[in-house]
DNA sequence: GGATACAAGACTAAAATAGTCCTATATCGA
DNA sequence: TCGATATAGGACTATTTTAGTCTTGTATCC
């Protein structure tokens, strides 16, 4: 459905609180009780996030995670690929195998790649640090004219 | 996943295939034979679309379906909206609700949306006659700094 | 009036996601 | 060195979403 895992959407919110305090080390217990999710859950993102050296972690009695890295080098698709099982690409093929090779298909499948490519630019531009800051205007959602900010983004989104 | 589903990825191409000669009538079993697909799901697909307004349909003996409109004046977001059940947006809200009033909740939701508008602008500046051209360049997809092709799309990915 | 083709939506099956839990390992400190 | 604490890995169940089909109804043509 054209949408971020619940994961990911955790991952979010996880990596900024942590980016809030960039020394020190954040337990499992602390940011679940601080985000209000369940402790196995932001287990599972937290480790996941290991995993793909978004962050550090310390076992032992003192232990917790922390950012790998200040949060303005870390990136949305950098956590969206950490999180979402399957890789980035807006369809899975572009339509059955067989479909392709008649006529219109493999065109379409080509320019498919390259809505994808866009996409993830758009996730790429954006760092942690950006997702921390405040909206600067009010943006109509759904308008396309209005869909650029002036503020912060504005650099970032152009594709070119 | 951030995956479109597949009836949008059959929507590409059945609406690609009508386009491909704009004036006459293509029947489901036409359609299904020429993409490969089963019948009924190319059915399903294109009474989403005609809801949508994106088709047209004439029935009895000789009927079947249209674009309603020139292929330049369909965008991609426009069959994403008509296949896709749930509204469009990467996040569900941004976590769980209660979360979000506490810090960094709230601002990361409204950052979500300003994503949600960058990628839908995307997908709004892509025609349906885009989707037939040939991609000029290869594009190594997964690289950033060669995101933006320079030909077709060149103009129409520029967010701004 | 009968054949054809779309319209609406119910329904089943498969796949993906969400969330939890169990076992193992590393660290700290008494 | 032992026990408490906290992460690591991954299995597992339940839920939700998606895919795909089928049935009944309606419009059009000949």
């Amino acid at each position: 459905m054209l949408r971020v895992s619940k994961l990911t959407d955790y991952g979010t919110l996880v990596m900024t609180q942590m980016a809030s305090s960039p020394g020190r080390l954040f337990s499992v217990a602390e940011l679940a009780e601080m985000l209000r999710l369940n402790a196995p859950t932001v287990s599972k993102v937290l480790k996941a996030l290991g995993r793909h050296n978004l962050v550090t972690s310390v076992r032992g009695t003192r232990g917790g995670y922390a950012l790998a890295r200040p949060a303005k080098t870390i990136s949305v698709a950098q956590i969206v690929d950490a999180l979402e099982e399957q890789p980035f690409g807006l369809t899975e093929c572009s339509a059955l195998s067989g479909s392709c090779e008649l006529e219109s298909g493999c065109r379409i499948r080509a320019n498919w790649q390259r809505i994808n490519t866009a996409v993830r630019g758009v996730l790429s531009d954006i760092s942690l640090a950006d997702m921390m800051q405040p909206v600067p205007v009010a943006v109509r959602p759904d308008s396309v004219a209005t869909r650029v900010a002036p503020e912060t983004f504005a650099g970032k989104l152009k594709t070119q």
